[in-house]
DNA sequence: AACAAATATCTTGTATACATGATATCGATA
DNA sequence: TATCGATATCATGTATACAAGATATTTGTT
């Protein structure tokens, strides 16, 4: 392997790391940053997740959860809520007006960098590389 | 969107992080994490770059590269070397023996990263997977 | 009821990434 | 030569990721 490029591990890591770069200029007016945005997703799909339920359907660590329910919370995109069983040790995540409010926009901008991506590639070529993307992302691969 | 996997940049970086964990389960052994075992390959094939040449290969910020240099340094495999011509701005890393010595296995374990994915995709998909990546990559994508 | 095991969250420490700005140095020019 | 613009590196603050462990709480068992 001469080129560093043909490292899977580099390879992967500079393509992930330049669409995450994208991702936060398209969201970066919105005050949001693309982990923010798959939280918020999650939230907008079911509201009142708690921490570990998010950490489970985004694979995120729950160490990591923390940080970015904590920003959340500050910026008054979500608000933290007892469980309404009354397990103490569960905190519920709670989307505000404002939370609620982002998800047309937000949706928006990120379906328009998967529309420039998939343009740049060609459809075709953004299938499969969607797929094999996919099955690279499953965590028991 | 209704799936959070659909987004390209939610999709690109769990792959990216699945990839991750693999090589630095690969490179552990050696105390060596992905990011430095490039900045390492990029010195087998020139030894003695400065950080801001070393940043320029591997797309990495000057203001990381600072980082990870110490570390490999604090790591005895490469050392901090002033500028020949003189230029006091400018500090070249070199490799020790140690650092020299890891290229073969290092690679190796590299290599076979690379062939279980291969593997695991198939080598026609792989191939297309390499390319698209790597188009996605080049920085002004 | 008392205790053990499991669970949810948070904390701490390390590594990376990036933006911004500080500092030191160099090269060129007025 | 004095200074200005460019360059190389380092420092700082924020965000993410992950490992390991601490704490609080719940649940199951005896």
């Amino acid at each position: 392997m001469d080129r560093i490029e043909d490292c899977i591990s580099f390879l992967i890591g500079k393509a992930a790391q330049q669409i995450a770069r994208r991702a936060r200029d398209k969201l970066a007016p919105f005050g949001v940053t693309p982990v923010q945005y798959a939280v918020l997703h999650a939230l907008w799909q079911q509201d009142g997740q708690s921490g570990s339920e998010l950490g489970a359907r985004l694979a995120i660590d729950s160490a990591t959860i923390t940080g970015i329910v904590d920003r959340l919370e500050a910026a008054k995109l979500i608000a933290r809520r007892p469980d309404q069983a009354g397990d103490r040790r569960i905190n519920r995540a709670v989307l505000t007006e404002h939370g609620r409010s982002l998800q047309a926009p937000l949706d928006r901008a990120m379906n328009e960098l998967n529309r420039e991506v998939s343009a740049e590639l060609g459809q075709n070529d953004a299938r499969l590389l969607w797929a094999g993307l996919d099955r690279l992302g499953r965590v028991g691969a």
